[in-house]
DNA sequence: GTAATTCAAGACACTAGTGTATGGTGGCAA
DNA sequence: TTGCCACCATACACTAGTGTCTTGAATTAC
């Protein structure tokens, strides 16, 4: 039987937060699923609470080198239709997972604001430099970024709208040419 | 001392839910804040499922009503206000409450589907209407939508979007004047 | 005014979860 | 090979929650 790291912990965490909702994230369930004892969990961690906080701050450090990234893309177009398609990417469901459990856990909360804040910044950054009027620019950018959290929320396999269709939406929106 | 009614108990349900979050809808806690015992609650409710299905069939008959009302309005431009107006409404705190709930409750969650799915089909409904480019209608509807349910995800107050900015994003995307 | 009904208190048994303390084991170093 | 240390099992005490049952009190009906 192979033994287990902190990291395996938290990883498998962030799964079963992603899956089943964070009401699952208890020491005894998991420790069953991972088929050892609440003990292995007590030896990594001081107690509940600092699991959590190890899933916060992983998640954090994930999402932010996600939106950090984004500078290496050229000219608004195709920076906005990275951060699109990294707010509906693969794992937009642990982010669902995480503002869930951001209703009912105050320090998740904070983090979740934090990074719309963060990202709301950049998409407003962006958005100012690509259309003529300037004074429309963040009313533009934050309903832009709340269409990209609904997608997110909603579900994009729910709403069912595709790259190019959303794409050609935003585009619109901001008087771009999608070249 | 006041006796309670099975409504008493739904809408103090509602209330807490909304305030903080679905955690809090237990037998022992509610009971405790309204100076009873759980032999009230026990009274009142076969168990704490049949609790939980009045508060989602009370959540559901308020949303439905709301949604129903949209046909007074006449012409797109007012009808969208209106829309986007009532997912901004004062209870929109409720709805993010239960779309909270939702991804850790099966129940919940198809109502929440459910909702979405109505008030989609209106909005689709409203800007093929509206707008010139038929089969555009539909990406924009969704778009529109999302943005309105990412605009409640993140919080009015948080986003600081006013509802005359709102309304001429709207109008902008659309193509209508805010006439 | 009395009887029936409605609402609630309180005690009980049960389950699920947390956190602690102590002891066991496998692998690596000296 | 001995011993140490990282990792885990197990047992325990404790808390919080569910749901039941019996009793009691306050309204309502008659």
């Amino acid at each position: 039987m192979k033994r287990l790291t902190k990291d395996d912990w938290v990883q498998f965490g962030l799964k079963v937060l992603k899956n089943e909702g964070y009401s699952q994230l208890k020491a005894g369930t998991l420790a069953k699923r991972l088929n050892v004892s609440r003990g292995s969990f007590y030896w990594h961690f001081e107690d509940l609470n600092a699991f959590h906080a190890a899933l916060i701050a992983e998640f954090w450090s994930v999402s932010e080198n996600i939106a950090s990234t984004l500078g290496s893309n050229h000219g608004p177009h195709q920076k906005l239709q990275f951060l699109m398609h990294a707010t509906q990417q693969a794992d937009f469901e642990l982010e669902r997972a995480f503002r869930a459990w951001g209703r009912v856990h105050q320090d998740v909360g904070l983090q979740i604001e934090r990074l719309d804040q963060m990202r709301l910044a950049v998409v407003h950054s962006i958005v100012k430099d690509a259309i003529e009027v300037p004074e429309k620019s963040e009313s533009l950018a934050k309903f832009t970024y709340a269409a990209a959290i609904g997608l997110m929320t909603l579900g994009k396999e729910k709403v069912g709208l595709t790259d190019t269709d959303l794409a050609g939406v935003i585009d619109a929106l901001l008087g771009l040419e999608s070249a």
